[in-house]
DNA sequence: AGTAACTTTGCAACCCGGTTGCACCGCGTA
DNA sequence: TACGCGGTGCAACCGGGTTGCAAAGTTACT
């Protein structure tokens, strides 16, 4: 059951929201993607990316990943297709933040035209 | 009508999100607010930001703010009190995009705890 | 003032993503 | 067999955002 949706994840290219993944099984319940998504992302085998499409997506984590605050890679919303990638091999900056705060995690979404839809 | 908004926004150290005003005017109708920030952001008067917090924000742009790729600056969002901040001084980092990829504009939010909650 | 044209507002309804409670199913174990 | 438990499906709900429509207000022109 969630081998099926592992399944699909390991094989995209593109991060997928819960939508998205409701209509590619059209069998499955929405309630159960959703704790899927939920089960996986507690056990590190996911991240999410808010991109700002207004549906959270998801992605596999890479192997070394740690989804710890420096594990963080840039990601990229293509503006054509709609479609969120992770830019794995580009880090985020580091910031200089004000006195006085601290830093717990970045979210750093480019938005854009990928490489498919350039032409 | 729309200055009552407008002396609101320029009052807030914090960016407000829709909710936040409905409550702030228990007056006003949602629709009336929601269609006052946008016409406001269509005249490059605030700009949005997207917390990761599930409701968008809005803030006041700069005098120099030409709202445009280069206008960008970090957005802060507190764990703690859960209001966010431009840190206007904070330009955003250039990135550099794999080939093929364009760049439109970049939303960059950094979470942690500001410097009130530090405490 | 009177009217026409346009803007702003309020109400209500809707959409959609996310979330939760509950009952049911299937399975392993005592 | 009986129990407990994890996974699933259904249905309902919530909250932010969005839109259509009609009423109220505004402006300009006569």
């Amino acid at each position: 059951m969630r081998q099926l949706v592992l399944d699909v994840l390991s094989k995209q290219k593109a991060a997928i929201s819960l939508p998205e993944l409701e209509d590619m099984f059209e069998k499955a319940d929405k309630a159960t993607l959703y704790r899927t998504l939920k089960t996986f992302e507690e056990n590190k085998l996911i991240h999410h990316i808010d991109d700002g499409s207004g549906a959270v997506k998801y992605a596999l984590c890479q192997e070394s990943c740690e989804c710890e605050p420096e594990d963080l890679h840039v990601h990229f919303y293509c503006t054509v297709c709609q479609k969120t990638f992770c830019l794995n091999d580009t880090p985020v900056p580091s910031i200089n933040l004000p006195k006085d705060f601290s830093l717990e995690k970045v979210n750093m979404v480019v938005s854009g035209i990928c490489a498919s839809c350039q032409k």
